[in-house]
DNA sequence: ATTAGCACTCGCGGCTACTGAGTGCTAACA
DNA sequence: TGTTAGCACTCAGTAGCCGCGAGTGCTAAT
């Protein structure tokens, strides 16, 4: 167990790491103003803190850095849960004005919010398990090119253009849009597979000559493969961090970025609240030395999305953490607006 | 002028450079297959040549590197034409199954393009002066928003959603859209906003109620700002190139490729057929040791977009060229057919 | 006109010395 | 017994030096 000086002495570390991302030692700390105690008791304390594996050195001889343990109780323990709390209304202001389009206040929220922290910001898209689809739109360019556009209640939409084979009658894909149409409105748009494949199968081939082609055509159209969306802010704000001087890093962390896949499946799993995945506690290989602070915005009840920062391990938690409070509450405000207004 | 001999090791020097990335001295150009003279010869040569600023030495005893004059006459008249003519379909096979979603082609145009090379490409979408709209959708999501969708005879789908003041009656909304289809039909997106002050506004003033206030929603919803898609591929591709060893070029890089203005502005005013710019001869600040090299793809008469490659100075030109070429002609030829199965 | 030869230049990698920040430990102190 | 002063030690970083090698420019010989 540790002491409420080694406490203390942790936190100031801590703090000052994350300030300077210069190795601190015994000497500066006692230099500071609330602490009393000498350099050489700073010294004893620091090793037994190194012993417990709180913190850690360079080198043999230089100052001590926080372990990922360290951060770990720092931002489980240490961080002052009220204080420093951000003053509110980040993005609402943006909100505030007539125009109100879903994608763009997202946008616009992961960029402000990597600009404020200089960290790269990641917000997944609301997950569609609450989403319904609202109307479905086929709309033909010519014979042989058509447009398919769906909208969901939350005002997103969907839309692939494709090329009609000469087999498939203009009046059947008619007939199919509107059957499409009857059936699916207000289907929660992950369920649209299953509907798919079952009720809307069947009824099709009553309706339709040439049903299989049809039928393929239209599902490959309308179900797309990625459910949800990204949004990044300030991917290349991340290379002011000083841990950045090394090409490789920035080699690895931008190949990483550019796979979508694995940063949803990085996000995806995230509790309600907020919470903080230090160092090697992230399952990606790729940004085992970074830490990634998530929380969540919510519609109603169910989950709908996740909103990230990125950053070294050495991360500013207090002001992201309360930062992060405020914006994903401000977004499930903005949501729960819209929502009532779609009901 | 130069002598035919200047000429030889002019390209030699060049290729060896684009190749290697070092220096080049005397000795192993006079090593070559087709390099009949000795080292001594060559030295004089190069001496020649830097005096007429086709070369430069990176130090007083460095090998030879050469200049952006050097690289300028290199493109100009040192490339056989047809030589190197890179093996066609490169983006062909992709459009030939049936699904020809004209954005998907695009971006992965541009992704395969940036793979190939291991630069980063760049995609100025269609330019809209071709472009018609084909036809307007004003979806009401419940009885204070709705989703305005524009959909143009490329495929290109636009959609903005909008909350609607109560004071706009829903009547009138309809009738507006309405008025809009008729109107707006085949009209080219470029001439949109003219239209909609002249025409479109005195129409509606005929038939809507509470004008003024109907007319500017619908305007703010209609015309979108960026009137050019842009798709970049493998921004983090280039960082394989040698010269990228360095954090600050790395910075700025990114920095840059933010900015998507400045991007746009960079390619907006192209020739046709092949441009290619040197260093100091692209006129943002932030390239000016870089390489761009552009092409333009069309449609019909009109000029439609432009696909470009950026890299460092020491670009396989050769490479670069031909495969741009291949590219642009494929897509000219996809978006030919496109255009055809439209009219 | 070409080439061989030679002196010279300069970047670079390796070695050494020095400095300064920081530690661990011991012994003295309250 | 907890705290502190003192001291020897460690190590990263920097500067200086040396020698190597790749390359040049120039001169003189072919």
């Amino acid at each position: 167990m540790l002491t409420e000086r080694q406490l203390l002495i942790l936190q100031v570390i801590v703090d000052d790491f994350i300030e300077s991302a210069h190795p601190v030692g015994s000497r500066a700390i006692s230099k500071k103003e609330d602490i009393p105690y000498s350099a050489a008791t700073i010294r004893n304390e620091m090793a037994d803190l190194e012993e417990q594996g709180y913190l850690e050195k360079t080198h043999s001889s230089s100052g001590r850095v926080p372990s990922e343990k360290g951060y770990r109780y720092y931002v489980d323990h240490l961080i002052s849960p009220s204080g420093h709390a951000h003053n509110g209304d980040v993005i609402s202001p943006m909100i505030k004005d007539g125009f109100f389009e879903f994608e763009q206040i997202v946008q616009m929220s992961a960029e402000v919010l990597s600009e404020l922290t200089n960290y790269t910001s990641i917000i997944l898209g609301p997950e569609l398990f609450e989403t319904k689809l609202k109307q479905v739109q086929l709309i033909t360019l010519s014979a042989h090119t058509a447009v398919a556009i769906l909208v969901t209640n939350t005002g997103h939409v969907e839309h692939r253009s494709f090329s009609i084979p000469v087999e498939i009658k203009s009046s059947d894909l008619e007939r199919m849009v509107n059957i499409l149409n009857e059936r699916l409105h207000d289907v929660p748009i992950l369920k649209l597979q299953e509907i798919f494949n079952t009720e809307i199968a069947a009824m099709m081939k009553m309706y339709v000559e040439d049903f299989d082609r049809s039928y393929n055509y239209l599902k490959a159209a309308f179900l797309s493969d990625h459910p949800v969306k990204l949004y990044i802010g300030g991917k290349s704000n991340i290379l002011r961090q000083p841990e950045f001087n090394d090409v490789d890093k920035i080699r690895s962390f931008f190949t990483m970025m550019d796979k979508e896949e694995e940063i949803i499946s990085l996000l995806k799993h995230t509790d309600h609240g907020i919470n903080v995945s230090i160092g090697k506690e992230n399952e990606v290989d790729a940004i085992k030395d970074f830490s990634l602070i998530t929380s969540s915005y919510q519609l109603g009840d169910g989950q709908l999305g996740t909103i990230a920062l990125l950053g070294p391990m050495r991360m500013e938690y207090k002001k992201v953490i309360s930062l992060l409070n405020v914006v994903s509450n401000e977004m499930t405000d903005a949501l729960h607006m819209w929502y009532k207004n779609n009901e």
